[in-house]
DNA sequence: ATATGTGCAAACATTTTGCACGGCT
DNA sequence: AGCCGTGCAAAATGTTTGCACATAT
């Protein structure tokens, strides 16, 4: 456990649930102004590929990470509006992954991007707080 | 009407359903050189907001575009390694849009992303044609 | 005439890469 | 010695913006 790592891990402790690229990089860079954006890119790669974390695609090209200390994935919706994101059990999918098993032979990867729509509050507000 | 709208418009007709981002401006370029990229996005965005057209994004940060002339939403679903995307009806995730709208309040959107997985083909075959 | 659209170059945001160096085993 | 992880700077990617000029209506 290096330097980089520790701040990373700790970084994405700080916050539960989904975290922000860019908000693990200024955490990082808070506990630990010496640890390269390189470093961190690389460490968050790593602990995808160990499984203990996911990355999840935010509609705007932002990536988000999420741990999965207990192997279990998650969903993620967001609001395209004021970019929060709500968390939600996989089986939501559960039906429409099987429908497009049956018919398309296809894997679907729930987690893996977040969907997108409006959330209440943002439904409701008008133009006024954009 | 004007030139770079024209070519736009005929970039988009070239290819059924969703088109990426790049190919069109690929094929921009072919069709007409002198179109600048940066028009091609306004102009993307000009029908966007017109609604003749419906941006999409693919988990890679990759956007593609569709067009909906019938003023319908399509679904999308891609394979994360092959990147092939499938055009699926809305009704599909119905259920779990009125899930989110009881339980949230949340209004989906559910042509905005392409779910993600795996494809058959790509399940299938082992390693050797990354 | 006026509003809108355009080319250009440059900025921008985000992530990745080549490289040489560092420390641990 | 050898390997892996690191900092750095620079590249790659994809999209947007300020500006002066051109065009459409």
């Amino acid at each position: 456990m290096t330097r980089p790592r520790r701040a990373v891990v700790r970084a994405l402790a700080s916050r539960a649930g989904h975290v922000h690229a860019e908000e693990i990089l200024t955490e990082v860079a808070r506990i630990d102004p010496s640890v390269h954006r390189a470093s961190v890119y690389r460490t968050l790669e790593a602990l995808c590929a160990v499984g203990v974390l996911q990355h999840v695609h935010l509609g705007h090209g932002a990536t988000a990470y999420h741990l999965r200390l207990d192997g279990r994935d998650h969903l993620h919706v967001q609001c395209h509006r004021c970019t929060t994101v709500i968390d939600l059990p996989v089986e939501l999918l559960d039906e429409v992954a099987s429908w497009l098993s049956r018919h398309h032979g296809f894997t679907l990867d729930a987690g893996h991007v977040a969907l997108s729509g409006t959330c209440t509050r943002c439904a409701t507000a008008g133009d006024e707080d954009r």
